[in-house]
Formats: C-alpha cells, sequence, structure tokens
DNA sequence: CTCCTCTTTTGATATATATCATAACATGTA
DNA sequence: TACATGTTATGATATATATCAAAAGAGGAG
C-alpha cells in the first residue's frame, strides 16, 4: 500500500516544520540518518491508536485527521493536519502508545523520525525541546476548544466552526475543494450525517455557505462567523 | 482570603507528588527557596483561566476542581484533584498562560513552586522532566477520555461515571462525603441540575445508587459499572 | 451506456434532554 | 421561632437532534 521514498537532507528539507528549524545543520543531518518516508493512499492510517510510538511523524504533503476511536461507537475527528505538522502525541512521556489514530484525508507523505534520535536531541538542545513540548501543549489547547464548541454550540454553530476551521486553518481561501466527506463533518462537529445535510441545506439557502458536492464557497463570511461565536 | 503557611523542608515533606520524587535532596532543597504554601477556603480560585503561569501548582491537602470557563455559558468541570497532584497546565511551554481555573472545593492548602526553578531543574534533571512532561500527557489523554464519554454516553452512563471516578480517584470507599454540589456534577457531565436529580433519583429506585444530601453510597457497583459501560 | 455501489439528500417520526415554574428542603441568622 | 437565602427536587412542556426509511446523485466497472 505504501513505498519508500527518494530524499535529498533535512537541512535542505523546505517542508520541515518549524520545530526543527531550532536544530543546527549537524543535528538535522544527525536526524537524517534516522528518518524515512513513506506515500500513502486516501484513507490509509498513518498511525494507530493503541500501537507503540516508535517514530514522531511529520506530515510532508496532503492532509490528514486525527481521529479518537471507541469500540462500537462513531469516531470523533479531532482535528485535520496539514503540511508541515509535526504529530505529536500526549504518550510520548507516558506508555509511549499512540491515543488517537492518524488518517489520510488524500494521497499523503509523511517522514518517520525515530523517537530515539528525538530524546537524544531533548538532551542537547533545550530550544529544541521547549518547542517540541509547546507543540504537545498546543495540542491540548486546541483540544479545550474542541471541547467548547462541541458542548456549547447548536449544530448550524458546531458546522460553521468546521468550516471556518477549514478556510482558516487548512485551505485558505472562501472558496475550495473540500477533502472531507459528509460524515468527516459530522465527526467533527459531533452529529449525524444526515444533521449535516439539513444545516449545510439552510446555510445555502440563507446564502452563507454553499457546499455543493466537494466544492465549498464560503458565501457571507461575516454572517458564518457570527453563527459560529452565537450558536 | 488566604494566609501564608508554615513548612519545614521539600525534602521531608511527605505530600510532595511522585513528579518530585526524581530530584535529589540537594535539588529539592534548591526548590525550598523557590516554593510558598497558600490555604484556600472552599470555592476559592487557586488559578485562574487566563493568567500568566509564573509558579507551578502542587495541591497539598483538600480537594480542587479545574474547569473550562466560557463567558456567558456554564463551566465545564474537567477533573477533580486530590492531594498530592502537581497540576500542570498546557501553556506551561507555549504562552505561559493558565487555560482552565483551578477552584477548591474545600478548605485546601497548595504549594507554589516558581516556575523558573522548575525549567532549570529540567536542564539539570532530564528524569525529572520526563516525568513532568508524562504528566502533561496524562492530562491530554484524561482529557480524550472525558471527551468520548461525554459524547457517547446517554445521562446515566455519564452520571455513572461521574461516581466511579470519585469512587476510585477520589475517595476510594464506596461510601463517601461528596464535596460536588449538584450543578458541579452537572457540569462535570454535560447535563443541567434538574436533570441530574432525576437521574439520582432513578439510580436510588434502583438501588444502584444513593445520593441524599451530600452522602453518596453506591449500593451496585456492577450495575454502576454496568450503566457507565453502555450508557 | 447501463448497472452497481456508495455517498448524499430529503422526509416523517421518535426520543433524549433542556427549560421553565414551583415546591421542598436545608442552613444560617436576626 | 421565624425569616431569608441557597440548594435540591419534581412536574409540565418545549425543542433540538437522532433515527429510520427511502429517494436522488455520483462515480466506476464491465
Amino acid at each position: 500500500m505504501s513505498y519508500l521514498d527518494e530524499s535529498f537532507s533535512c537541512a535542505e528539507c523546505i517542508q520541515k516544520c518549524n520545530i526543527f528549524n531550532a536544530l543546527t545543520k549537524e543535528q538535522l543531518d544527525e536526524i537524517y540518518e534516522y528518518r524515512y518516508d513513506t506515500s500513502f493512499r486516501e484513507g490509509e492510517v498513518i498511525a494507530k491508536q493503541g500501537s507503540p510510538i516508535s517514530n514522531v511523524v511529520s506530515l510532508s504533503s496532503g492532509l490528514a485527521k486525527l481521529v479518537l476511536e471507541t469500540p462500537g461507537k462513531p469516531d470523533i475527528l479531532l482535528t485535520v493536519v496539514q503540511p508541515t505538522t509535526l504529530i505529536t502525541s500526549p504518550g510520548m512521556f507516558l506508555d509511549n502508545r499512540y491515543h488517537f489514530s492518524v488518517i489520510s484525508l488524500t494521497d499523503a507523505k509523511a517522514c518517520f523520525i525515530s523517537m530515539d534520535i528525538i530524546r537524544k536531541m531533548f538532551g542537547i538542545n533545550q530550544e529544541f525541546a521547549g518547542r517540541f513540548h509547546g507543540s504537545i501543549g498546543e495540542q491540548s489547547i486546541m483540544l479545550f476548544n474542541r471541547f467548547r464548541n462541541i458542548i456549547h454550540k447548536n449544530m448550524a454553530g458546531r458546522i460553521a466552526d468546521a468550516i471556518l476551521f477549514l478556510y482558516k486553518e487548512i485551505y485558505g481561501e472562501l472558496e475550495f475543494k473540500i477533502d472531507l466527506s459528509r460524515t468527516d463533518l459530522a465527526e467533527y462537529s459531533n452529529m449525524t450525517k444526515e444533521s449535516v445535510s439539513r444545516i449545510l441545506k439552510e446555510l445555502k439557502e440563507e446564502n452563507i455557505l454553499d457546499l455543493t458536492g466537494d466544492h465549498a464557497k464560503i458565501l457571507n463570511l461575516d454572517r458564518l462567523e457570527q453563527i459560529a461565536r452565537n450558536g
């Protein structure tokens, strides 16, 4: 399903995420020895909840979703990540297990870096360790906000949140091809796919958002943000 | 409202949380110079969401709740902490702000340790740093499970969760004096206080749990766990 | 092009939970 | 004791959202 990929060096890699900018050229070269790229097709599992964390994963192309799995229940879509995000996990300093799964939403490439070399870098580069831990904290704070939004807002507000997140954090344009299915949107917003359809229909009728097929267009950003706030 | 407290030394302090056992006697003595105890009455704010983190807080007596505040909305009670829990915060390596508030549920004492000395220890004691970051991860994982429970379970299951959490993690006995109000339980379980009353009435009628006033007694642990699982 | 499968949409109905109003119960205090 | 204040309980009703069923679209495979 996936195959090894060619690559040059970490120091040259323009796709390395910001955390790695704390490393020196020498340190990056050392990391290069302990990394490999892998390609994924849409829908493939990049990291599986419950499995051991032997590598840090950096998404280098495509999009991926982080999902909380619960047997017998629908998944909870925590967030969507884009290049070049380092996917950190709360289990890294605890039980060394993934506590969510990472699944590609499009064809994607990911760079796997050995956890051993990362741990070594913590000891010799405080700035790198700080940024890395900052990133773990960032994920927690994201989670706090997801919690708040899902608990406090009605369906329209939650869908508005989802669309605004995609607009602001992922696609960057008012008009975009959405890589999430209606079910993905439902799992992000904690509702059923049928309810997603209904809310999208309402938003289209009110000329706020047109999501037809996979083609999304925000027609009235102010109103959409208002719905996200008050919903 | 609160007053400074006498104390002896960190090395002797039986109330220090497990993370600090990674420190040497000398390191603990150094920390002693940068700490102070404070007492709180029930309902007082120990740490306020949004305020800067200048100290790490270790609860040394009493109980406290961690709450997510949102203007105009009910609080979300994330968890209850007991001695001797170190209250770590995801903002520590990021924006240096609290992203939740800590409020005492009973009269309580807390030990405030300067963040500067904690950071210094990270540099000289890797084991301490590891345990500390593990604790931050632990909080994230707790949050994942809270997320799951609130999203997937019905009201009875969520109340069962709350009671089982208090039984297993806080009070340790099937019969206990509960320090959470019905509103606290509601904020933990994401429901209204009226619904809490109704569910508690049902659980009492079925001889599963008797919560009268502040006196809680688990009458049928198996059934309660079953409700928590299937709810 | 047509059939098949999968996703999305729409509609009718069911249900869990919130809301609002009021009553009962505590707890402290003048 | 009686009063005021806060918490908890109960009841009647409203509402948001899920569920179930079926139709409509949208790609692929032959």
